[in-house]
DNA sequence: TTGAAAGCGCTAACAT
DNA sequence: ATGTTAGCGCTTTCAA
């Protein structure tokens, strides 16, 4: 019978059956030549592999998904594209990924945990791996996804799930060294997202940091973890009268800096930011952000490389990574007033 | 025959045949629960649904596009996720589709022809249609990716695709006034990609603009469109001796500032610097930037509202819409020395 | 080395 | 209102 499809909405793709019929073969065999070239004939896979060029045939992944269950293709959820910080990540996972011949697609969550699950789930099907990076999922959704899908987190921890994370004990314990250093006995912590998993290590190690070194901390917030989230920050921040500001992330320190500046209170003449990730900006913001720095791209790609392991070798132990952090000290940080 | 299949690396995904057993009703009754509700029994649909979401089930998207041919996915292209120029456009575009119950996922180009056709072949059949950032595809192969799919182009403009594109005319025309007015009679373009058309509607722009004017233009490049590209673009730019730089985008005028500052080029005192895209860190680097804003958001909005109009009505005129542009003066521009 | 044929999970006629 | 039955495009045994 004639390929009579009128065309439902799209012109019409080409198939494995036309590239077959086209070469005089079986469809088998010109599936086989992309994904086994090595079992078939030489002079057949030429042949077919270029009528298929000259056809402009592209397998389709869906259908491919389908039968063999593998999509080569991985996804990335981020809370927020616009946060710089996960430009680096992303870069890292992008690079490792086509390395391993994947495509990787992103989604953003909008700091939202039930828009992460709805992605995840629907996303899940089509996709061989998730990279959830500052995943806001609860920990029992978390694992329920894990059945499904190979994931590995980024700045989360969940036991039974492959990670990589910054090491925030050291990373806070050289802020609170270096402000202690500074003569600053008090700081205050701008804190962000309720559920961010990071979120509640920074505060943690800051605390416990500063209870070693004799020196009040105290914690403020949710704030958003954004410029916006900067003003009502940096506001109560004033109130409290601390003389060491310690923010969530460096846009909300970038944030809290704007402020700071319109309010006429001198950085770090009268109050020192610390901000977390070094991202791009806070170089170059003024004063220069004083923040601590991960190895993002090496996150990214450390997590790729955990998705592919566990969908390869239906895994043994999820591993954990720590990855150092570093303090990078510029103008936002001074001697206590 | 029992559902004996020992678990293909993934431990068992529930299907709308499990659904179907467990609800006691056949197959296709439990396919319209979701796709046409009106059309069962509510008792029957309540119970179907029901015991769905007790098994956690959820429609695989690779099967059903393959007979519907629809997806409920759109795929959003650009050449650089770190540029938060995009993140705009993004945010605008994530909006409209979640607001039309479309998912929409991302993917980066790095820059790349290449890389943007092979991802645009590769997410094709997976995908409703595609938002094409700043595109560096030639215009032969996106007119043949139309044929497949609905298309539609941000700050680019190709006959007989969808678009939407910032009004850079009136835009390089307000910066050339603007320079004029500070006494400026010499400028100079520091270009972005050869293959970026808005690139190269900014330099026809400013040229003509500058030449009614009465005043000088060149154009040096092509420098990469990231602060990495700065350091080469400053210093060409300070050979040149000219009093007025305007360059690609914020992303390289920022790291042309860096630049000239490290230099001891004192902005705007020596030269002034003007950049395209209004990014967030334009307005917080040192001295904040004079730039071209864009209405980002919006053109996200419109592009994928366009995706979406050609795939319901298979396509009248794919229409062009121009978006207004509006300089925002801050430091960066000043007196001609 | 190649072909025939049976699905993968779902949708959409067509019957009932 | 619901069930039956073909496929969608591809991969994958199993035979030849």
């Amino acid at each position: 019978m004639a390929r009579a499809r009128p065309a439902r909405g799209v012109p019409h793709r080409v198939t494995l059956a036309d590239v077959a019929a086209a070469a005089g073969v079986a469809t088998s065999t010109v599936s086989r030549c992309f994904t086994r070239p090595d079992r078939v004939n030489d002079a057949t896979r030429e042949h077919v592999l270029a009528i298929a060029a000259e056809l402009g045939y592209a397998p389709n992944p869906a259908a491919r998904a389908l039968e063999s269950g593998r999509t080569e293709t991985l996804a990335m959820l981020v809370p927020d594209i616009a946060n710089p910080y996960f430009s680096g990540v992303i870069k890292g996972a992008e690079r490792a990924a086509s390395a391993a011949g994947m495509t990787l697609v992103l989604a953003d969550t909008a700091e939202n945990a039930a828009v992460e699950e709805r992605l995840v789930r629907r996303l899940g099907p089509a996709v061989d791996g998730f990279v959830l990076s500052a995943s806001r999922l609860p920990d029992d959704v978390l694992l329920r996804a894990c059945e499904l899908n190979p994931i590995a987190l980024v700045n989360r921890a969940t036991p039974g799930v492959a990670c990589v994370v910054a090491d925030f004990d050291s990373g806070t314990r050289q802020i609170v060294e270096h402000l202690v250093s500074l003569g600053h006995r008090s700081l205050v912590y701008l804190g962000g997202p309720a559920e961010s998993w990071s979120g509640a290590r920074r505060w943690a190690g800051l605390r416990d940091a500063a209870a070693d070194a004799g020196v009040e901390a105290t914690r403020l917030g949710p704030y958003s973890p954004t410029i916006d989230g900067g003003p009502a920050a940096a506001d109560a921040a004033v109130t409290s009268r601390a003389t060491a500001l310690v923010a969530h992330n460096d846009m909300l320190a970038i944030g809290v800096l704007r402020r700071l500046a319109a309010r006429g209170v001198a950085v770090p003449g009268d109050v020192s930011v610390v901000g977390f990730d070094n991202i791009v900006g806070s170089d170059f913001c003024s004063p220069a952000l004083t923040t601590l720095a991960e190895r993002t791209e090496d996150a990214g790609v450390r997590a790729v490389e955990a998705v592919l392991h566990q969908s390869r070798h239906r895994s043994s132990q999820p591993p954990t990574l720590v990855l150092p952090t570093q303090l990078v000290v510029r103008e936002s940080s001074g001697t206590a007033a």
